[in-house]
DNA sequence: AGAGTAACCGAACGATCGGTCGGTTCAAGG
DNA sequence: CCTTGAACCGACCGATCGTTCGGTTACTCT
């Protein structure tokens, strides 16, 4: 069993900082330099645990694409009628943007300069594909209104969930989780399903 | 009547070849000589026709900011019931959204590391309070379901709203701005109006 | 105590950044 | 035809970019 050096970084304690400072000036606008300030050691030491700067994107925006993806393997989200299933994904895709909302925040942003971000990109629109054919399933179940085109809503519906990284702070006690939740759902599926 | 030269570039006719880098590289992740192959000119040219980079963007995003405080000036967004006067206010945030695509994309999406960056930040922050204010007032004519925080609802409803900058191009045929900001009426006013 | 090594540092690398400068091209107006 | 000035250019500026390198510190293990 190796004991821990205390106080020292590892890759993952060093990302969480990194990240931080990424979402608040924007990736391409934070330098070497930035982030070393902001971890308090030298901007060469930062190579000491990590390859460069585009190694903690990509570990950054990973974390967010597998803790999206997992929902999907949830067994409320695999098992039952399409327009529940939908629901569950909904809610569950709220929860995991709060719990890992850095990550989540990084992910919303890239552009796709690097090969990292287009790679980023392409997992996006993977999981974008997977929901939407989700709400096409309980369209055609009859279970959501039909006049709003199934493209159309899907898109919405995502918008309105990702710019939740826009404003939400879990310091500032407004809302928990689940009560963001709760309310996206309401307003999204008081919206959607037939009255 | 000064006849204009022909082919040659204004300070406006430039800008709109700035932000589509800028929207397509991010802000920061533009440099000058992105700016000069884009536009056919050199990098000095440039410097012929506007101050310097900042410039371009205090360009782009006060005429983004001026288009969306325009709404707030209407009649239907002054006169009447909150509840209608809200509803026009979201669609015409729709349609000035598509209309002034590129110049609203960009303002969204400012982090706020130069003072002009800050600047667009605070001007939105009084727009979005301008709405908020309308919603409260909907609100307190009970004409918005109260179980769900105005607050809250807001913020989402702006994220629906926003976020088609993600995903809009006029060039594809896809929906019209009219019948996109018609589902985004349905959606919104069906998930807030009383039943 | 001595060896090994994770963690860290300052100095410097070539490249690129936003911006400046002196000068050239070219079409309009007298 | 000749002057004028808008439009444009290549060369260059100091600063900063992400990254590398040689070396030092400090902790663990024997």
């Amino acid at each position: 069993m190796t004991t821990p050096r205390r106080d020292t970084y590892t890759p993952e304690s060093l990302l969480s900082v990194a990240v931080q400072v990424f979402n608040q000036r924007g990736y391409d606008g934070t330098s070497m330099e930035h982030l070393s300030r902001a971890a308090g050691i030298s901007k060469s030491s930062i190579y000491h645990h990590v390859s460069g700067k585009e190694e903690l994107l990509k570990r950054a925006v990973s974390r967010a694409l597998d803790a999206l993806f997992a929902i999907l393997e949830e067994p409320a989200a695999r098992e039952g009628q399409a327009v529940r299933r939908l629901e569950h994904v909904v809610r569950r895709m709220v929860e995991v943007l709060i719990a890992e909302l850095p990550y989540v925040t990084l992910l919303l942003r890239v552009r796709g300069n690097t090969a990292t971000e287009r790679w980023a990109l392409e997992r996006r629109r993977d999981f974008d594909h997977r929901v939407a054919e989700l709400l096409k399933a309980a369209a055609a179940d009859g279970d959501v209104r039909p006049d709003v085109e199934v493209r159309l809503a899907t898109r919405l519906v995502f918008g309105m969930i990702n710019s939740i990284v826009e404003w939400y702070r879990p310091e500032a006690r407004g809302a928990s989780g689940r009560e963001v939740a709760d309310a996206v759902v309401q307003l999204v599926f008081s919206g959607l399903r037939r009255a």
